[in-house]
DNA sequence: TAGATTGTTAATCGATTAACAATC
DNA sequence: TAGATTGTTAATCGATTAACAATC
């Protein structure tokens, strides 16, 4: 895109990248496009830090991980540092996913349209209930968890949500393993037993909200 | 419940609790009620620490923050320190929660089982759609907005789960502080501004993709 | 040129880990 | 008693901030 990004995909300079650093990236992304659809053009460390709450050291000791993207006297270029966090966090192309468990979560998340936008197709839904197995959620057949490996290979598939009971959490991540799948991000409240090779993000619902009542009893502005 | 925890309900000691050790809290909390439904009566910082991927001296030192809640050369006792996390959190007693927005993800969000079982109920749901709200879901009557305060104040709500669209956000967090809400748990994926009386917790499920593609892409067992 | 803003170094601050006496 | 495990101190490690020369 210009000729001044030295190590625009992995974590070149250093050691590896703090895992703090690459949840900050998310968010420049974000106050990025916000940005650039409120037609700015160019931005400073300094506004990216004011509305993120960080310092204007921060933002760009952050971006310096990664290589250097911006202008001394100017900032830095809206879109020029999307794509360039895009290619960073890898979701400059799009990535098929895998939905398992067709409930109340897994069916809310199916229609969630946030996906779709940072580049995350899921193109599989997976169910035990034969009830559900057969029928068809916003335009896609679900599955029974037997077809898993198949459709992983087929779909090319690396990264898959799970959205089932806490209780069969586990015995499907290890299936999920078993079918060659690379990342998983996980609802269920437990923590989940995976090899090394595969990484996890979790998200728990419930312990947001007891972040949160822990934050209001102890008055302080959290984040 | 015992005699020796010193500090049960603050963060007694010394200056403010680091942010990264009350999440972990939550997570102490959520293994140790997995571990009495398996029927353990105690357990030891090493265990803890191994399940969750935490060294023993991190665990002992993260609970330290609130006093002694071990014995030496026995360990914890399941339920004592469930109760005593659960006190430090705020969630002994039960939090009334409004909900905004019955969309896809506010109504799923309500039919979650998993917060009422850490002690939040949602006692009102809110939508501006005129379609929406007169509706019933999940047995409650979907309030319009103007509605917010007084329910609010009469129900005494300090909670609130914000499910509305994005560019919607900012101005019904502002209506929730006007209402008097104490914190926010945001699920738009926005940066919310709000006065420092407020407490705010964001969820990006988009994000959390994003940190799992980078896991992916950089190879590492994330967590 | 004067003003703005970067990338980077050094200084500060905070969090994690290792080690161990005290305890059961 | 011997073995296990805590709470806590000191040492290590890592992350954030302040400051500033270089650049546009």
């Amino acid at each position: 895109m210009n000729g001044k990004s030295e190590n625009p995909s992995d974590g070149g300079r250093d050691g590896p990248v703090p895992k703090a650093v690459v949840s900050r990236l998310s968010l420049y992304l974000r106050e990025l496009q916000h940005l650039v659809r409120d037609g700015h053009e160019t931005t400073s460390s300094t506004q990216l830090g004011n509305v993120l709450g960080f310092t204007d050291a921060q933002v760009r000791k952050d971006l310096a991980y990664f290589g250097q993207f911006g202008y001394p006297g100017i900032g830095y270029r809206c879109e020029e540092l999307i794509q360039a966090i895009k290619q960073i966090l890898g979701t400059n192309q799009p990535w098929p996913v895998a939905m398992i468990g067709a409930g109340n979560l897994g069916r809310a998340l199916l229609r969630y349209k946030g996906f779709v936008q940072q580049g995350f197709r899921i193109v599989a839904v997976f169910d035990n209930d034969p009830d559900k197995a057969g029928q068809e959620i916003e335009g896609r057949a679900v599955e029974p968890l037997e077809r898993l490996a198949e459709v992983v290979r087929e779909q090319g598939i690396r990264l898959a949500i799970l959205a089932v009971p806490a209780p069969a959490a586990q015995e499907v991540a290890d299936m999920l393993v078993e079918a060659g799948i690379d990342g998983l991000l996980n609802f269920a409240p437990v923590t989940i037993a995976l090899p090394g090779t595969v990484s996890t993000v979790g998200v728990d619902l419930a312990i947001e909200l007891e972040q949160l009542a822990f934050a209001v009893v102890n008055r302080k502005k959290s984040s």
